[in-house]
RNA sequence: GGCCCGUUGGUCAAGCGGUUAAGACUCCGGCCUCUCACGCCGGCGACGGGAGUUCGAUUCUCCCACGGGUCACCA
């Protein structure tokens, strides 16, 4: 077989060699040790937790060596693509701050090692494909999608592995010049199969998480081009991750399997592997179908997990801030560690490394994302807090970005509530429950939650609310406001210590605590608010005065 | 089924031959306190099973069980 006519026959228009390429894409000049990463989506318009988890992997390690993070997009299924995928990924990546140095923008491409998107790739991979036809590397194969079926069944029949391989791969892999010409010229789809080596080996793939992995060497005649020309994803791995200098792939698990074809392509086109790193599948706990009382553990799910989505993270009002430090937990283990010795530090300012990853499949906990979000949005500051809050209303709650809008200073002040201490109060979780929290603070949205007259009867509350606007003063500070108030409830007979109280109920009308409680669900709707004198002052005297009037 | 990867409390996890087996979240007590939070103190709770190597295994080896992944012209 003269495979250099075969390799013209298949390929009559590509005229460049492999080393034109290359020479295309020099090795990029970066200081010793920098990464170069990527992330490489596929457009199916749902981008979830796990490409985020895999972006941060690959942005701190390149950012933290001084070595380029791109975004390269995989489209080369196109029966999967849909329609603005492409911007839906950037946007969301955009929103949880994960940014590219090079790669797919929303205005097109970025960077010298372009294009970034495979579908436009085509004439490169054909390049190498070419190649390897020249070197008996890789053949055209016609067999019909029925064929390979009754293949399949018959391999199924004799419990052989599946697949194009050994006997299996003979028609297609030895057809002379003229009988691909025949075909070619009667018009039979074709793809390139790889033309595997059938000598039995053992591989070892060094993985930078999980050490060495050995396997059994690639044995079947894989595909590298679709009958439409484009590559599959193998093929685009190994040529993109080499042209455009990767150091460092970084991708899900469920890869591990396929790393024999790859590893299979980096030897024969000559080329160095990147180094792998495969990650953890994100987990989630459910309980079982078969048996509701016994709980299991599975895979995420893209139709039955919405927190899967990023979309529910921005929806719910869950920080970008939050998500970050959330996912660093779960992907170094020393980072709440490191968390607790530098409260005050960015997480960009975090030493990642690869050494502390995880290797087995996290599960993701709200309970423990929300923790995180009480910390997290505890240690802002009231300016950045409201800035964050604010974007987040204007596209998911109008009503409020327009509250926060027309009252800065307040709103400024009621996030400063509790602020002062040694122990601040962490009341925020995500922006969508700040609404609710907040809601107190503007008369637009404040309404009674709490009943009054679970504290006192209702001659009481008049009676002791107009005691109390008698002689309250707003510029009393809070001492000075807290003895008018255990003043007034001595007066009334209630007890000025809940200890007397709880001792001695009948002695009693009741304790201060019910006391200002009628104060707080007068002021804040609520039994359960943060302190009165302060959040008096956020409000101001009058707001005060017409609320608490209402009772007296 | 073949081939891979994994297995420490409910969850996330330290551990890398000798430890009273860290810590965080959840839950439960208690303290603080004008409520709620916050904070502090305390408690419940774990090395999947079996062989072997060793003076000694959570740690090393093998087998099994369980969980997960993958076996496409999808990524």
């Amino acid at each position: 077989m003269d495979y250099n006519a075969l390799a013209q026959l298949l390929f009559p228009d590509v005229t460049q060699q492999p080393e034109d390429i290359e020479a295309q894409f020099p090795q990029r000049q970066l200081p010793e040790g920098a990464c170069v990463t990527r992330i490489g989506p596929s457009p199916t318009g749902f981008v979830h937790l796990g490409n985020l988890y895999n972006a941060i992997i690959g942005e701190r390690l390149a950012h933290q060596s001084g070595g380029v993070f791109y975004l390269r997009i995989e489209d080369t299924d196109n029966k999967r693509e849909v329609e603005g995928a492409v911007e839906t990924l950037i946007n969301a990546m955009d929103y949880f701050g994960v940014h590219f140095d090079e790669g797919a923008t929303a205005d097109g491409d970025k960077g010298a090692y372009g294009p970034y998107r495979q579908r436009q790739r085509a004439g490169i991979y054909h390049v190498f494909a070419k190649h390897l036809v020249e070197r008996g590397l890789a053949y055209p194969c016609f067999l019909t999608e029925e064929e390979i079926q009754a293949i399949r069944e018959k391999q199924m029949a004799n419990k052989e592995d599946p697949g194009i391989y050994g006997v299996y791969a003979q028609k297609n892999r030895w057809l002379t010049l003229d009988e691909v010409k025949a075909n070619i010229d009667a018009g039979k789809p074709w793809v390139l199969r790889y033309k595997a080596d059938m000598e039995p080996r053992k591989i070892f793939v060094h993985d930078d998480i999980r050490g060495c992995i050995e396997m059994p060497r690639n044995f079947v005649d894989f595909v590298l081009l679709k009958s439409d020309g484009i590559p599959t994803y193998h093929f685009a791995h190994v040529v993109d991750d080499h042209l455009m200098r990767s150091t460092h792939v970084i991708r899900g698990e469920e890869w591990i399997s396929s790393l024999p074809m790859h590893v299979e392509l980096f030897d024969a086109l000559g080329w160095e592997q990147p180094k792998y790193c495969h990650t953890a599948t994100l987990m989630k706990i459910d309980v079982s179908e078969d048996d509701p009382e016994k709980q299991i553990k599975r895979k995420l799910s893209k139709r039955k997990d919405p927190e899967l989505a990023l979309a529910y993270y921005q929806k719910e009002g869950i920080s970008r801030d939050v998500v970050w430090e959330f996912l660093l937990t779960l992907l170094n283990s020393n980072y709440e560690e490191w968390r607790i010795a530098n409260p005050e530090a960015s997480y960009m300012d975090f030493p990642y490394s690869i050494e502390k990853m995880s290797i087995s499949g996290a599960l993701v906990d709200m309970d423990k994302l929300r923790d995180i979000a009480k910390d997290t949005i505890g240690r802002m500051d009231a300016q950045t807090v409201y800035d964050n809050w604010l974007s987040w209303c204007s596209e998911y709650n109008e009503e409020f970005a327009a509250l926060l809008k027309k009252y800065p200073e307040r709103t400024l002040a009621a996030l400063n509530v509790g602020k002062s201490g040694k122990k601040p109060r962490k009341d925020i979780e995500t922006w969508k429950q700040a609404c609710d929290f907040m809601s107190f603070y503007y008369d637009e949205t404040f309404k009674p939650e709490d009943d009054m007259d679970s504290q006192a009867d209702k001659e009481t509350q008049k009676k002791f609310f107009a005691k109390y606007l008698a002689t309250y003063d707003h510029a009393d500070d809070s001492a000075a406001w807290f003895d008018k108030v255990k003043a007034i409830t001595d007066e009334m007979g209630f007890a000025v210590k809940p200890k007397d109280y709880k001792k001695e109920p009948e002695k009693f009308k009741g304790s201060i605590v019910h006391i200002t409680n009628m104060l707080r669900i007068a002021l804040t709707g609520r039994a359960n608010a943060p302190d009165i004198h302060e959040v008096s002052h956020v409000l101001g005297e009058d707001i005060v005065r017409a609320r608490l009037s209402k009772w007296a």
